[in-house]
DNA sequence: GCTGATGAAGG
DNA sequence: TCCCTTCATCAGCG
């Protein structure tokens, strides 16, 4: 080590075995970088950030560290550099990692803010060395979810188990530091409230406290409604919030922060060390490749936002908050004491004294109540969460710029697929109790506006310069075409199932021709019309092919299995003991319960479960089994398949190539569905990669906005419409499906609530 | 303060 | 043997 850079060397007070075999250096010039990285040559490079918060436009880096893997040295595995925010720095250590693979934990999150402290987008947007250790921890674990006792990605949970057990003594002590920070401004509150014979405590209790990345956020919204806040002291509240607010890392003493943030760089070169060759013996580096890539686009997509409507919100808001108000009133009344419905122990005390015991409140107990209270109770439930989930989380993020930015979880599902906060977006209006009444007696859809509180899809809108309308590419039935093609490729078509998307085992009703699905020419005729628009494909019993309408096959089979006679087939069964079934029963409860059977029987389940998601009798759950069996036979050969192959090697492999491990084969059964939600999954991940590659080639400036599971939403530049056609011809290419692909697209140039079909 | 249960959403 | 998720809140435990 050289003398003269003794100095910039960090005395570290917390350190670990593994911790200590790095070392650390806090540094103000970038030649101290320069110099140590021209005498170690490293080829892995990790870098990390801290920031002011987690809002991915308006937060900005304060710190960061950078480091590295020393080749084949053992002593010192590595040097860390923290360094305070500097953009310049910044953008000379992001050059220099260019010669390197340079990794982080959540790495596109570093990236935006990158570009938030300076840095040039496109600059950023060039990087091609990059790799996530949240995806190779993905791509090397099994593949089992968090809720089943897998393994979360989170680094500090990672590390513990696997690299350092001591890893989260050191976010522990910036918490702590935090949470002295603030208690000093909470005593200033304290202090100001206690003038006003109010506590921190009644305040906590009378408005929402909310919990941003572990951080308290004090809140305006109501939580125990009854509880009246005088006005000084909503006075001294705002304006406490308004001086205080409460602190981020950014105020946390730098000394705490560097030690904090030079373990976080070690563990993910540990982690990189450690995950790396389990995904190479795994063959996972094709999907690592096409996620690398993606983080770009999915970098690009998040800066670009939605607008939003404020003003909707807002109003939204306030007629929310009224409707409660009004709710809470009555309900209060009716039982004779406040309480808020999340409460469960307290309901389930207040059923208790009429006489009924009940271990759970939910809503399945509380439909069963039929009565006024419990109908009130439900229907509270469902505002708050709308209110505080949807109305005031679009609020807080849009308030920086009138945007609404999402971020992608881009490792997290198990199966491959993207996760969102957008995913959860309710797609119906809520109305008020008026409205509902309305719509029974005039229809659906018929609300007046004085009925509606909130449409979450109104609140998004197009741009109002350019970009003035937003296409909606969606993938129709994806998951059940994919579950089909599965079939093929074990060369045991399922008839109902691939009749369900083309005229399988039908020949032309004119030449006389078979229907060809094996290459993607004739494949692509399953859609051809004579010239009375009737398909031109013919059944063996001679009838024009039509869709199978597979949820109505089920239920037709489940019907059967109960000895019902068919008079009509999905309109009229008879039966020797019960009331016959007519074309309205069939539609509204039959047809309803076979849809949520062919999906809940597609992820594994069963009779027990279906009886009790369904709230129907055993023996119809057990005939709706029957049913599906003999609908889908093959669908019920692949689920076997796909477990003994599970069981047999201990993992298999979606259509793009990415693996499923198990150990514990008792979970076998799950994989099924990983086969066919990730192969969708994964392709949908190509289709935002090969979009953006097409806009490139094209020069065109419109651009891909978001993306939920099936469908892709592009924020298009106005003279632009010739390109909807070709991303519908990109989609509807699935090379390694033999059953057609199709894509519906709708467009907007209002809101996404007013998206109408494209022609 | 953390965890698990519950329940509101999406596919 | 009901799949993959996100987000918010309460109850029970230490």
């Amino acid at each position: 080590m050289g003398d003269n850079m003794a100095d910039t060397l960090s005395k570290i007070k917390l350190e670990t075995p593994i911790t200590s075999k790095y070392l650390k250096y806090h540094i103000t010039s970038f030649d101290e970088i320069k110099k140590w990285f021209d005498i170690d040559k490293p080829l892995l490079t990790v870098i990390d950030s801290e920031t002011t918060g987690l809002h991915i436009k308006k937060d900005k880096p304060f710190m960061w560290v950078f480091g590295w893997r020393i080749p084949e040295c053992i002593a010192i595995k590595g040097r860390v550099f923290s360094f305070n925010h500097d953009t310049e720095l910044l953008h000379k250590v992001l050059e220099l990692s260019k010669s390197t693979t340079l990794i982080g934990h959540n790495i596109k999150y570093d990236l935006h803010m990158a570009i938030n402290g300076g840095v040039n987008e496109q600059f950023i947007y060039s990087f091609s060395h990059i790799t996530d250790t949240m995806g190779l921890c993905r791509l090397s674990f099994n593949s089992v979810s968090v809720r089943d006792g897998g393994d979360s990605l989170a680094l500090k949970e990672v590390t513990k188990k696997y690299i350092d057990k001591n890893a989260d003594l050191f976010e522990k002590s910036v918490k702590q530091e935090l949470r002295n920070i603030n208690d000093i401004k909470r005593k200033i509150l304290l202090k100001q409230l206690k003038e006003l014979g109010w506590s921190v405590g009644k305040l906590k209790d009378a408005y929402k406290i909310k919990s941003r990345n572990g951080i308290e956020v004090f809140t305006f919204e109501r939580n125990q409604r009854w509880i009246e806040v005088p006005e000084e002291v909503q006075k001294v509240y705002s304006n406490w919030i308004k001086n205080y607010p409460l602190a981020t890392y950014a105020e946390v003493s730098d000394d705490v922060i560097k030690e904090y943030i030079h373990s976080d760089v070690i563990y993910t070169l540990e982690v990189f060390e450690r995950q790396y060759p389990i995904v190479k013996a795994r063959q996972q580096f094709k999907i690592l490749k096409q996620e690398n890539r993606l983080l770009i686009d999915l970098l690009k997509m998040e800066r670009v936002g939605l607008k939003v409507d404020m003003n909707y919100l807002k109003d939204s808001f306030n007629k929310c908050e009224s409707e409660i108000n009004k709710l809470y009133k009555e309900l209060w009344e009716l039982i004779g004491q406040k309480i808020t419905v999340a409460q469960s122990k307290v309901i389930a005390d207040y059923y208790k004294t009429l006489g009924v015991e009940t271990e759970t409140t939910d809503k399945k107990f509380l439909n069963n109540q039929n009565n006024r209270v419990a109908q009130i109770i439900t229907r509270l439930r469902r505002l708050e969460k709308w209110q505080s989930t949807y109305i005031s989380r679009i609020i807080e993020v849009a308030e920086y710029d009138g945007r609404f930015y999402t971020t992608y979880n881009q490792f997290n599902t198990i199966s491959g697929r993207l996760g969102s906060d957008s995913q959860q977006f309710p797609k119906e209006r809520i109305l008020t109790e008026q409205g509902e009444k309305y719509e029974l007696e005039h229809g659906l859809g018929k609300a007046l506006d004085k009925h509606i509180i909130f449409s979450p899809r109104q609140a998004f809108t197009v741009d109002d310069n350019d970009y003035n309308r937003i296409v909606y590419f969606d993938l129709s039935q994806i998951e059940l075409r994919v579950q089909a093609n599965y079939t093929i490729l074990l060369d045991k078509p399922d008839k109902n199932l691939c009749r369900a998307y083309m005229p399988y085992q039908c020949r032309h009703y004119l030449t006389g021709e078979d229907y060809i699905y094996t290459d993607e020419f004739n494949r692509n005729r399953w859609n051809e019309k004579d010239s009375e628009g009737n398909s031109v494909w013919v059944t063996e019993d001679n009838k024009r092919w039509t869709p199978t309408d597979v949820h109505s096959e089920t239920a037709h089979n489940c019907l059967l299995a109960l000895d019902y006679r068919c008079k009509e087939k999905y309109k009229l069964y008879t039966h020797y003991r019960d009331a016959s079934v007519d074309e309205k029963s069939f539609k509204k409860f039959w047809r309803y319960i076979g849809k949520m059977f062919n999906f809940m029987r597609n992820y594994g389940g069963g009779s027990a479960k279906a009886a009790e998601a369904l709230e129907i009798e055993m023996y119809i759950a057990d005939a709706l089994v029957e049913g599906w069996s003999k609908t889908f036979p093959e669908v019920a050969n692949y689920q076997n398949k796909v477990t003994y192959l599970m069981n047999r090697q201990g993992y298999v492999t979606n259509m793009l190539g990415r693996s499923y491990y198990l150990t514990n084969k008792d979970r076998s059964y799950k994989v099924a569905n990983y086969l066919v939600q990730g192969s969708c999954s994964d392709r949908f991940k190509d289709y935002i990669i090969e979009i953006n590659d097409f806009f490139l080639l094209n020069n065109c400036k419109s651009r891909i906005v978001m993306n939920i599971h099936d469908e892709i939403q592009i924020s298009l530049y106005k003279e632009e419409e010739w390109i909807i056609p070709e991303i519908k011809k990109i989609m509807e290419v699935v090379k390694w499906s033999k059953v057609p692909i199709v894509v519906d697209v709708e467009v907007t140039d209002t809101t996404w609530a007013n998206k109408k079909e494209y022609n």
